[in-house]
DNA sequence: CAAAAGTTTGAACGAACGTTCAAGTATTTT
DNA sequence: AAAATACTTGAACGTTCGTTCAAACTTTTG
């Protein structure tokens, strides 16, 4: 019944490019646009269809018409984006893991697990889609929905096995452990960096990729290094 | 006018406990239970009023009469326990600070940081409590509420002073980026345990106190250590 | 005991919700 | 050109929403 709306088009390819332009397929990504954009501000509950389709200055119907329900156009946004940026994390990670030099570093992972979500916010609607989806993973009843699972539990699973592939002495749960805090760190950034700019102020530029992706790889790579590899940093001591 | 409906009662103190109980007092708190419970699983615009009147066996106006609003119910459920935990934080805190022995153990600051929170957890209701507050702590529209920078960040404040008397010799820059990697580690697991159950299953026993409260400590104490406090650990070099 | 204040109740308000439908236009296929 | 498919539209469906109100009941006050 979900598939009823969106049936596999048959077409020559010639033509596919002009009719996927002309036809629905625009009006139905700007509504994506809004939907990504107002579900990242307020949550699934918190906006109505009739808002996004204003928006989108779209007719109400026609986003039911594309996405079949509300869960389906969140699903949907949900979606869109994230094989790109999966892609490139994977594509950072075996970068990370094949290198020449035999050991995996850790900094490499970690900055391979960071660095794709964190540089996403400045592209165009990646703010949004970052908020999104921090939103998403964060919420205690995401597992109902089962989005997360889909999305994200497969590329995370490698991403531990990398963790200690670089750690081979560290011990399993500790990894482990530092995965999630990893996640948590980067949602918490990503999904309400206002708070940290509040309390930290100058202190912590939140909103400068560069600056965000050093420090939190430096600091989880610091705690899992054994103490001789560790930098002793420029401060006064 | 968000007042209006709750004036302070001027009673003898004799029968105030007695009056307190068989009056409204504890229908009042009835609600609240009940708006703790479903906010925290729902959050504010996944649950009515009506759902939350339902459960707690009272009729819908009554909810209204009390808080006034929705977002009234949301808040005071919010404020309920807050006094509790922040007392109980601030009361490890400067137990850490004050201590005979001059120099602030990082290792105590965090503990005072993360030990209220995960232990509120297997009290009545705390689990629900934890959920609700940590979901509110990572919205992205919590600013225009104001909840958490009202009820958490000046206790924030005080932590994060804390955390640089504790490490007199490190960056102010990364002890601040510490902070709020901290808090968003924490989050995740008090707001979303079941993805790293998912994740990691056996390895992270995510609903263990004791477990949670040393993980936590050290993974974060490790990464502020200067090295020469680090054990060396076996690894090669 | 009466007056006042606080609490409880059921019913109702208007507004907004997600979804559906039938009738349209545009595009693609045969 | 005709048939079929894809897309668009406005209107309406029934339901649920947050809030309000007036009338009860209960407790405290004088």
């Amino acid at each position: 019944m979900a598939t009823a709306a969106k049936p596999a088009r048959k077409m020559s390819a010639a033509v596919a490019a002009r009719a996927v332009n002309q036809g629905g397929e625009r009006t139905r990504e700007r509504i994506l646009d809004v939907a990504e954009q107002l579900f990242s501000e307020h949550g699934l509950d918190g906006v109505s269809m009739r808002q996004i389709a204003a928006r989108a200055c779209a007719p109400l119907a026609l986003a039911n018409y594309h996405f079949t329900s509300k869960e389906g156009l969140y699903r949907a946004a949900l979606q869109r984006r994230i094989d790109a940026v999966s892609a490139e994390r994977r594509a950072a990670l075996s970068k990370a893991c094949d290198a020449r030099r035999g050991p995996v570093s850790i900094e490499a992972v970690f900055e391979a697990l960071a660095r794709p979500w964190v540089e996403l916010r400045s592209r165009p609607g990646g703010l949004a889609y970052t908020r999104l989806l921090a939103r998403e993973a964060g919420d205690p009843a995401e597992g109902r929905r089962g989005i997360i699972k889909e999305l994200l539990d497969p590329i995370a699973r490698e991403f531990i096995v990398a963790m200690e592939k670089a750690l081979p002495h560290a011990p399993r749960t500790r990894v482990n452990w530092a995965y999630h805090f990893f996640i948590g760190a980067l949602l918490l950034i990503l999904s309400n960096p206002d708070r940290v700019a509040r309390l930290s102020a100058a202190r912590c530029d939140v909103a400068n990729d560069r600056a965000v992706i050093r420090e939190i790889v430096a600091f989880f790579s610091a705690a899992l290094m054994p103490a001789v590899a560790k930098t002793p940093s420029r401060s006064k001591a």
